[in-house]
DNA sequence: GATGAATGAGTATTCATTCAT
DNA sequence: GATGAATGAATACTCATTCAT
């Protein structure tokens, strides 16, 4: 069955979410998704594989949720913020993921495998040259764009599971007008 | 003699950042800081204290080079570019820091003691207000503004030392605006 | 399987019994039993438990060999010399059990968990009481009729295996009425 | 200065008696004693010697009390009592003394130097003889003896200061009687 | 005599991984 | 597929002892 790899994941998420890589062994990753060690080592090597395999899902996850319903016809900013909305939401419907990914992009030991999802994050790119051919945005890299849209929601997010700011519709506004705003000329 | 703290202090910053926290056993540390495993526990109580003082120290110095020179009599955009420009020089310059203080700052165990550095970072938030007072800048909560202002620039410096983008001076300006603008009405 | 644990449990004893708690690492226990020092945790939460669970064990067999065939039937004094007997005969024939049980009693880190035993040594309370009843022993607490009868014959053993008396049926004798001498009017 | 010596005797009795032997590090000794580390190395070899040091200075203590104001003139029965009554008083009011000795005698590291003491334990065994030669006690090795007499007091003050018995004056006699009958025909 | 920084071997415990059942 | 007992290398931390000052 898929559920056992599933159960394995879900937990693996959890876990390490709130105990870090390195607190969470794989005993506990088995008892907490009731299953035995052994068969772990069914579904995936090794540790390091199953984290791996954690972290393409739950970026492919939040990519596909940023591209929700996204459709090349609409205009260039509702594009923009719809991708921009659909990223906030989701960061702060999961706050788990992102937990877990900012552990494991700020782990050294990992190499970013990038290409990995080239296809998954080509639209963004077409979005931000698009804008650029059109004189909308300012003409810098693209990866330049995306920081500067993306970086100031992803660590907003960050403060408010931390408690420190209230993340409401009117603050996502505020925000992403901001963003836009950074990026257009 | 404070050398051997400092030395201690030295080779774990310098391993850490490259190896991560787990990956980076104390007789390590040891042996790259030409120490016995059992000095360190002279300097610090444990690990953890070894690290979280670490940390500090690191943070503290990143807050200071950003504020060198700072001056409350210049003009409200000048100082806010000074510090910006001082942030990504140092971060820059210390790529080792910056590593570091993303892996502390992204592990679900570390309680983040923001108390610590409340005069250190005041400053900062006097800056925002008076800008939100003038009506330069939006109006919106200091954290909100000091991570639209910063978030980027971090980013991009990890992607810069990633070999992702190329952060020279003509992308620095670029980027140093485009924050400007997304903080100002 | 028990048989590791058992096996862990007698290497334990043998062990500590010549060398002491602290000069008796888990490592030589794990060679000494023929098992990996992992799986001693994975039956013992630690090395306290472990010796904390020996003690018992020890304990409980101490006391049921001491009331092998008691029955409540025969004549007080026929019990209490075989009682007697049976303690002497049972720690004369496994010192190493007499020598561990020393250490720890005396170990001023361990509280005793006397009621543990309390269901075991009841017998000997009711005995004693008894014998209080009837007027035969003199009337006191019977804590210090059981230390007036089990005292000297616990020294004596230990005297006996250092090599300084020899333990044999007449003095075995000798030392058997002296105490009933002791706790009788 | 013996001052110091003194000072450190005394610290690792206290300290020894509530924490055991190996509980006991030296640097704690030297903290506790006012002292550093090294200069404890300048009045005792090392911490074998340091601990079996302090236990010939415990043993001579206790036996030096026991045998207080005694004199051969008196009859049997009252130097018996007066030398009973002593190592009583003696263990109850001294009781790290007594938790020191238990530890120490029960090690199974120590090599009991039985010898050290013979002068000083000679007037006991001069007592029980000449007991056993008037045909007042019981002809049995001088030994067994000593532990009929002493190893009931010895194992009653150990239950007093563990709080299970209350050894009151009532009690005391009651005890120096039954060990006086079990040594007397 | 006196200090306490320094050493490094030694210890309990953990945990990824294997494999007999 | 599935289990969980078993392994043993790895790790944080301790502590008796030394020695430069």
């Amino acid at each position: 069955m898929k559920d056992k790899r599933a159960a394995i994941l879900e937990a693996t998420l959890n876990l390490i979410s709130e105990r870090g890589f390195y607190n969470t062994p794989m005993s506990l990753i088995a008892k907490t998704s009731g299953v035995s060690t052994g068969i772990i080592y069914h579904y995936f090597a090794n540790k390091e594989e199953l984290i791996n395999e954690l972290y393409k899902e739950i970026k492919l996850k939040i990519l596909k949720a940023m591209l929700a319903d996204y459709s090349e016809g609409e205009p260039l900013k509702e594009r923009f913020l719809e991708i921009w909305y659909n990223y906030i939401r989701y960061s702060l419907q999961n706050p788990t993921k992102g937990l877990f990914l900012d552990q494991f992009e700020n782990s050294p030991l990992v190499d970013h495998v990038q290409e990995d999802f080239a296809e998954d994050v080509a639209p963004f790119f077409h979005l931000f040259e698009q804008g650029i051919r059109e004189g909308v945005f300012v003409s810098l890299p693209p990866l330049v764009l995306f920081e500067l849209s993306f970086a100031p929601a992803a660590a907003l997010v960050k403060r408010h599971i931390a408690g420190f700011v209230e993340m409401d519709d009117e603050l996502m506004q505020a925000v992403a007008n901001a963003c836009w705003k950074a990026i257009t000329g």
